[in-house]
DNA sequence: CTGGGCATCT
DNA sequence: AGATGCC
């Protein structure tokens, strides 16, 4: 039954009591918002952590130096955000580069397009607060709300002797020091937790932050600004009006964006009170009915939404935006580096993405900042399980093929186009491994972002449960040995930026292979045998099944097998020596930024070499920071060429692809996989001949993983 | 000179 | 697949 019945009495007696927690059916007031699903307690104590500047907090702890000058961080032409010291001098968030060197001429500038560092970070920071409480719900990188009901209840059982209440921070409107204690018992404890938890993320991951306490999401984010740096605010019920009454305009509401204000200033509101007092019904016709009531309640500060534990995130993205891009090679070389990227970071997570998204922007002149455009597609298991295993760039070199189908879905190339941004993104994310706990999933970065093992048990089980018995941990912050984190980490040695890979391959080009072609000079190119028709395509089966393939086998494979072969058959084939042939080709490609396997930590922070020739202000190369010499290059230099031992079959390459580069493009790679292939690998299992089949398609389930199923048909 | 994510709802 | 919202 309801354990909330370890709560002591007192205080608001009656609200409260009739169902504090556990309340099972009657939603009584909080019928508010139509919706009734989630009962919702009638007086929750919620939290709002929101940390200051975050991409400059982490900056300045990854470069200590950086503390002492103005700092802003760099995303394109944009500041998104700026050290207090950079404030002071009038720079503010979201302002161009260009205002800000005007205002402040000394403005040190970090580019932050690679959010790496913020997101792992970022986890830990949910992971810290998940570790007192499992009821902790993301808001973007930098805010975490926290259900600390519970907790609080479980205090105020234990202290039920001591009356000594007071709250700690600042309470919103309330001059200072008049505490008016024991009024709201529950809302104090709430802020001595909040004081503590802050003080636990400042000791243990080196950030500060703001803090809100209050009885709902809504109202904690609200009053969580109010004293900015390093500071938090508690907000009693019965100022609610008045924090409400205070906001500048119906924008300031958290959930009325940018269109929602824009319609509610059609219908003539843009106070939050003249948004109160609106007819409901007037509402209704606009926004309809549940949108209307919840529109009302926030301007009247009513929220009864509960804190969803957010979990592992259901969508992995890349993207990267630009002024223009409008070939066809440099969308082919944009995805591939994004997927480079993409790919390594869902291999580190561990789970194996079902559906793969290619979303772009295209220019016009109108609409500059809408009008995203976006196809998906599953993604072959043979694929998902090469992310899973570490295959990284055999998983990049299938996919790239996909994209580019995706890519010409929407974009016919043979006009002319202008885009301003690509976005790659992985979602469906399902959990590996027979337990298949739904929801369970905390994988990534809760069980291995920051090191391996130490990891937090407790991010596993606390995640679901049910939420009657969703116990706050609660030991004592204070104490608190369980979690681990290290503190100040890593990055005291940054790596430096700089060179490391700029002067490593002038050539730049990084190891991933990019497409996988078959290479057999074109006999004749299409089908000899098989074809039965023309069109289509994807899924036509036999068509274009390479001379060596004998069609009844084929028809014995897996559906996303044959596809498989189907694609990357159709692409030329040379049989000149006698291996398959089936190569990777490693195109050369500008710019990393993002880091090719095997380094992520590394990052730098500038990595001029891009191919933006447009930006270079001037970065930063912090002081201490050089390199270590020895390894950075080691890895990088093996990394490029040698190794891509394992190489790969073609996968699905789309010849169009292929043949979309330029000649001497192409010839490079050519001769680039040319070299690798030799090494070691499956050359030999090839078997002889094409007997193949039943066997080899039981061998193939397993160990053929690295390898193309080319191998089974491809004698030659 | 407008970023790079994420989520939810339709 | 798009819109919208939030950071």
């Amino acid at each position: 039954m309801d354990q909330s019945e370890d709560e002591m009495e007192e205080d608001e007696a009656e609200w409260r009591s009739s169902f504090v927690d556990s309340v099972p059916p009657s939603p009584a007031a909080a019928s508010v918002s139509g919706v009734s699903k989630t009962p919702a307690p009638a007086h929750r104590v919620i939290l709002h952590f929101d940390l200051d500047c975050f991409y400059a907090q982490v900056e300045m702890i990854r470069n200590p130096a950086l503390r002492e000058v103005p700092l802003g961080i760099q995303q394109k032409y944009i500041i998104v955000t700026c050290n207090y010291v950079a404030r002071q001098q009038g720079v503010t968030k979201l302002m161009s580069v260009t205002d800000a060197k005007e205002k402040c001429p000394q403005l040190v500038l970090v580019k932050g397009e690679d959010l790496t560092h913020y997101r792992e970070m970022s986890y830990k920071m949910t992971e810290l607060l998940m570790s007192y409480c499992p009821l902790v719900e993301r808001l973007g990188f930098d805010e975490n709300f926290m259900d600390v009901t519970d907790m609080v209840e479980r205090r105020l059982a234990e202290a039920s002797g001591s009356k000594n209440f007071s709250f700690k921070g600042h309470v919103y409107d309330h001059p200072s020091a008049d505490v008016e204690a024991s009024d709201h018992p529950r809302l104090a404890l709430g802020s001595h937790i909040a004081a503590e938890l802050r003080e636990a993320i400042h000791r243990k991951l080196g950030l500060t932050g703001c803090a809100g306490i209050a009885t709902s999401k809504l109202l904690a984010k609200l009053v969580s600004g109010t004293f900015k740096p390093n500071q938090q605010t508690t907000l009693l019920p019965e100022k609610v009006g008045d924090i409400m009454v205070c906001l500048s305009s119906l924008r300031k509401v958290p959930g009325v964006g940018h269109q929602t204000a824009k319609r509610l200033q059609a219908l003539g509101l843009v106070t939050v009170k003249d948004l109160q007092v609106f007819p409901l019904n007037d509402l209704v016709r606009e926004f309809g009915g549940p949108s209307a009531q919840r529109l009302k309640n926030l301007a009247l500060g009513v929220d009864d939404s509960p804190v969803t534990p957010t979990g592992a995130p259901q969508s992995l993205s890349d993207e990267d935006s630009f002024k223009k891009m409008s070939s066809t090679k440099e969308v082919l070389e944009k995805i591939q580096e994004l997927l480079s990227s993409l790919v390594e970071r869902m291999h580190k997570d561990g789970r194996q993405p079902q559906t793969f998204r290619l979303t772009i922007r295209r220019y016009s002149a109108t609409n500059k900042w809408f009008s995203r455009e976006s196809r998906q597609c599953p993604v072959p298991n043979h694929t998902g399980q090469k992310i899973m295993s570490g295959s990284c760039d055999d998983a990049v070199a299938q996919l790239v093929p996909l994209a580019m189908k995706l890519f010409h879905k929407m974009v016919d190339s043979s006009a002319t186009f202008h885009l301003t941004l690509i976005n790659v993104c992985f979602s469906n994310l399902q959990t590996r491994g027979a337990a298949a706990g739904g929801k369970g999933s905390i994988t990534s970065f809760f069980t291995h972002s920051t090191s391996p093992r130490k990891t937090q048990i407790f991010s596993a089980q606390s995640q679901q449960e049910d939420s009657s018995q969703s116990r706050c941990v609660d030991h004592q912050l204070s104490t608190h040995s369980g979690i681990t984190q290290h503190t100040s980490q890593k990055t005291v040695t940054t790596k430096s930026p700089c060179s490391s890979e700029g002067t490593l391959h002038g050539f730049k080009r990084k190891q991933s292979p990019v497409v996988a072609v078959e290479a057999r000079p074109l006999q004749e190119v299409s089908c000899s045998k098989a074809r039965s028709d023309p069109d289509e395509t994807d899924n036509t089966v036999t068509h274009r099944l390479p001379p060596d393939v004998d069609p009844e086998v084929f028809r014995l494979l897996p559906e996303e097998i044959q596809k498989e072969l189907l694609s990357s058959a159709y692409t030329k084939s040379h049989s000149s020596t006698s291996r398959t042939s089936v190569e990777v080709v490693d195109v050369p490609h500008k710019t990393k930024n993002k880091s090719p396997k095997s380094f992520s930590d590394s990052q730098n922070i500038e990595d001029v070499s891009r191919l933006d020739p447009s930006h270079r202000q001037s970065t930063v190369s912090p002081a201490g920071t050089s390199v270590s010499p020895g390894e950075n290059i080691m890895e990088e230099g093996k990394m490029s060429f040698p190794q891509s031992s394992d190489c790969k079959f073609p996968g699905n390459v789309d010849p169009k692809v292929f043949s979309e580069l330029p000649p001497d493009v192409q010839k490079e790679l050519m001769s680039e996989w040319k070299q690798q292939k030799p090494v070691l690998k499956s050359p030999s299992s090839r078997k002889p001949g094409r007997s193949l089949m039943t066997k080899d398609r039981k061998t193939a389930g397993k160990g053929s993983q690295t390898n193309n199923l080319l191998k089974y048909f491809k004698p030659s």
